[in-house]
DNA sequence: ATAATATATGAACAAGTATTCATATATTGA
DNA sequence: TCAATATATGAATACTTGTTCATATATTAT
């Protein structure tokens, strides 16, 4: 019963952190859109993406690797709905998929990108 | 030579994908935090600690899995300079450790957490 | 000093995954 | 149909990483 006067400390933050939290299924949501772009070969892809639609070939030049690679990160991001693919004539030709990865890159790159790193004492 | 039909086709998209690609040190700056958000153990630490201090006690109470578990994931975030450790008497008390990943946060949960999901024809 | 509580961590193991290589599929032109 | 271009993909490999178990460290009270 030790525990019972934490309990009380910060029972505030602890029951707002209990009740903020999303369901699994959320959880999931949530952490699968950072995981698409938790892999730099993948974040650039989307980065990329978010200056228009590219076909392979021109991803593959604005975004560095083997066509290979990138073919097969452009399959992991296409099976998770985060980039939208099209043909046309000998090129497939993507796109972001939503506004949602949009606005989380965006955000990310103002906020992290132009800052070199930020040390707290 | 045959690509340098392709080469003006989307150049323009090509080009300013090109021109806004970070450096390696900001995409690994921004991948590094999108990693640090991508695991469901991980984003549930995150989430809770967006309603305020919590210590490792509260914490494996509002994300679940065993103590051991939670304090690899929690060192993970602190060498990543995500969260902030402090020490009070028995406990530790973590904190996010600036605003750019709380502003990630909100925005995900914002725009991904209470929609179920979005199928496209 | 000893016991109890709170947190951290090393080692081992199990998954997951990014890349490469070789090859398959699809589209276009001759 | 055949060749060329563009993209996709299966298999293998190497690497990263999340969890568990056992144990270590730190703080407090007696």
């Amino acid at each position: 019963m030790s525990e019972c006067q934490r309990e009380k400390e910060h029972a505030c933050a602890l029951e707002r952190a209990i009740a903020c939290m999303p369901t699994e299924e959320g959880i999931e949501a949530m952490s699968g859109a950072f995981k698409a772009m938790s892999e730099p070969s993948r974040l650039k892809i989307l980065l990329a993406l978010t200056q228009g639609e590219l076909c392979v070939y021109h991803l593959v030049q604005a975004v560095g690797g083997t066509q290979s690679a990138v073919s097969h990160q452009l399959r992991i991001l296409r099976e998770g709905k985060i980039i939208r693919a099209r043909r046309d004539g000998q090129n497939v030709v993507y796109s972001l998929a939503d506004g949602h990865v949009a606005q989380l890159l965006q955000t990310a790159y103002e906020h992290l990108s132009c800052k070199g790193g930020e040390e707290d004492a």
